[in-house]
DNA sequence: GCTCAATGATTGATAGCTCAAATAATCAAT
DNA sequence: ATTGATTATTTGAGCTATCAATCATTGAGC
């Protein structure tokens, strides 16, 4: 019992020093934040969504959503308008620029992602896929 | 090809959203943030040490371990002093206070524990184990 | 038409993290 | 003994994240 307890623990640990360490790596492969870096992925495949669309997609708080789309507006690679049929929602959309953006992060995130997954066979990557996307349902 | 990119990518993104829903919520269960649990709970195993060791163990930058337990001193959960032996150290030791509010945490954190890893057998503990310490290897 | 609940976006407060630079103490080698 | 490199800690700057509160718009029910 007494191991089994420890070894939660260690892995609680694990899987925040990971991501605390996983951001800052990406970011300096990429020269764009891991957040900001999913967000223009995501627009990638949808040309028009709202903000609080693109919210329940990428998983990150309202206000985050908020502050980084302003931030990539002012950097040019987004743009927003009110939704005329709902004055409510914010569409966001690419930018020519902001896809130009992305497109040349792909080289840096792929040599990252391969680095980082090095030795993984696909069905290891499958099985952390799954167990990991099962804590997330544990502590909803 | 393209599928397993986009699955490294997708389990990038998992890894991050996943950190960082866990700290607010463990923070809930136990009125103790992640990484102060984890400085006073190491500090349990360590009676006495000296921050860079702790450091060492927790794979926290030291700027943060430095205001982590400047903050847990003035609220009385540690004692910290310089080693005689070596002026430039700073030691660490957990309060009596400390020593009980650890271990009143415990049975949330256990609590919290067990939720997370709802039907995870021994083997799958393990295996993810293994595998996130094989990443923070690879990304070092 | 009007009120009231809901939805979407924003802002303010607070806290965590990293990196880089500064300070202080130790130690090795001349 | 002094200089110079190393080690430990601290401080400052800059991000990102959450939560809570606010504001505007919409829509449903009377």
């Amino acid at each position: 019992m007494n191991i089994k307890i420890s070894e939660q623990e260690e892995l609680l640990f694990l899987l925040k020093t990971l991501s605390n360490q996983l951001g800052p790596k990406f970011e300096r492969s990429t020269n764009l934040s891991l957040s900001r870096f999913e967000l223009l992925y995501q627009l990638i495949q949808y040309s028009e969504i709202s903000q609080s669309n693109l919210q329940k997609i990428v998983n990150i708080d309202h206000a985050a959503i908020t502050r980084h789309l302003k931030q990539l507006e002012s950097d040019g690679l987004v743009s927003r308008r009110r939704n005329p049929a709902d004055n409510r929602e914010t569409i966001v959309q690419l930018t020519e620029e902001g896809y130009k953006q992305i497109m040349s992060c792909q080289k840096d995130k792929l040599s990252f992602a391969n680095q980082m997954f090095q030795q993984f066979s696909d069905v290891e990557l499958q099985s952390l896929m799954v167990m990991l996307k099962r804590i997330q349902e544990n502590i909803k």
